[in-house]
DNA sequence: GGATGTGAATGGATTCACAGCT
DNA sequence: AGCTGTGAATCCATTCACATCC
């Protein structure tokens, strides 16, 4: 058994969510099986089983997957069976934004500090989290127990948050500035392009039919 | 030559990007090479090569490539060397935030108009864009020239908005609510997921290392 | 000489097809 | 009988290596 593809991964989350849903529909005992799952999500079922099997085994087979179980052991996977703390740096309108973002709380990640150097913010709440000063940070991501920082500031100060974010002993960061962030192998980079998924859909209204 | 693969493209606008800021920089007749490039992107120079090398021919052999040249060839490539007239569905936090996203002013990418069903935000300005009702979307996209629609809605009314823009005979959607959204083939579909990026960290995070 | 541009080789991911279980 | 799980086959992307041209 090979080691997963990180887009297996991505893929994982996808299932994750849809079968939430699909629980909360059809109830503890639901079943489904890859082909249905597929139609869902408009997906092809050798690729579901395949990116399940790089994990273990989950169905039975002749009858197809329970959907408790299944939800479960994604979980699991994902380390989503458990409540990670983040924060997020910049409370502008796409740091706010990500506050009231559902898809988060439901996925048990949970946002406990925001930080922001606008005097005005500092000390006071945005959709109920507390604002820090980004001088702060160490003490409150040791202080909260965060494990993940979002940064969601702008370019130009991006480097300057991820190096208070990297000494302060954060252990993942999520990046939304468009600039390549320097980061120790130790600390794990996400990065999150908001403007190349826009581009790519100019060049196909660009080309020529 | 082979069709360029999607992630090509995806690449080719962080190539313009950088270009554009390396020229700001630099000068009008600033030059640069494919290992000079990918050093300050963290890429590999093959790869650079290999992207552009589907779209024609850019650089001087025992030279390298002339900036501005290049930046205005992949503009024209991503169709960014002409306007886009955008709209942004949903008035909240995330429709905000992307109404005040440098990014796409600087890409040529216009935000026109802003829907949002809540009557106290109908007519009025944010970020200095103009909301009108989820009702108009017909009358506005052809009256605006709207060429593409961000959906920035809540997940359960995602649908019915994209519905309403696929009659409008808008040309493309970007899509940020974590559903699958349906549409016919001749409207172009994008999708941005924003917590898949964040559960892979807690993936990693979560692995026994 | 020196860097591009590109076929060929390698490496990954997706799809297939069927063995293996229930 | 029917659906999973998975090696093998295919397809696609990345990397390499060098012929090519200024």
């Amino acid at each position: 058994m090979k080691r997963p593809p990180d887009i297996s991964i991505n893929r994982l989350a996808i299932y994750l969510r849809f079968l939430d849903d699909y629980q909360a529909e059809k109830g503890l005992n639901a079943k489904i099986n890859s082909e249905e799952l597929a139609r869902f999500l408009d997906m092809n079922p050798h690729q579901i089983r395949k990116d399940l099997s790089y994990f273990g085994r989950f169905g039975e087979r002749g009858v197809g997957y329970r959907v408790e179980e299944l939800r479960e052991r994604i979980g699991q996977i994902l380390g989503l069976n458990r409540k990670w703390n983040l924060c997020i740096c910049g409370a502008g309108n796409l740091g706010s934004a990500l506050c009231a973002y559902r898809g988060f709380r439901q996925m048990n990640l949970n946002i406990v500090a925001l930080f922001d150097t606008d005097s005005n913010k500092i000390g006071r709440r945005i959709k109920g989290i507390r604002v820090f000063s980004p001088a702060d940070i160490k003490k409150i991501v040791r202080k909260l127990h965060i494990d993940i920082a979002i940064i969601a500031v702008p370019l130009d100060s991006a480097q300057e948050i991820a190096n208070k974010l990297i000494i302060s002993g954060i252990r993942a960061i999520l990046n939304f500035a468009p600039i390549k962030l320097t980061c120790p192998r130790h600390v794990k980079l996400g990065n999150v392009d908001l403007s190349t998924a826009l581009i790519n859909l100019t060049y196909f209204l660009n080309r020529p039919r």
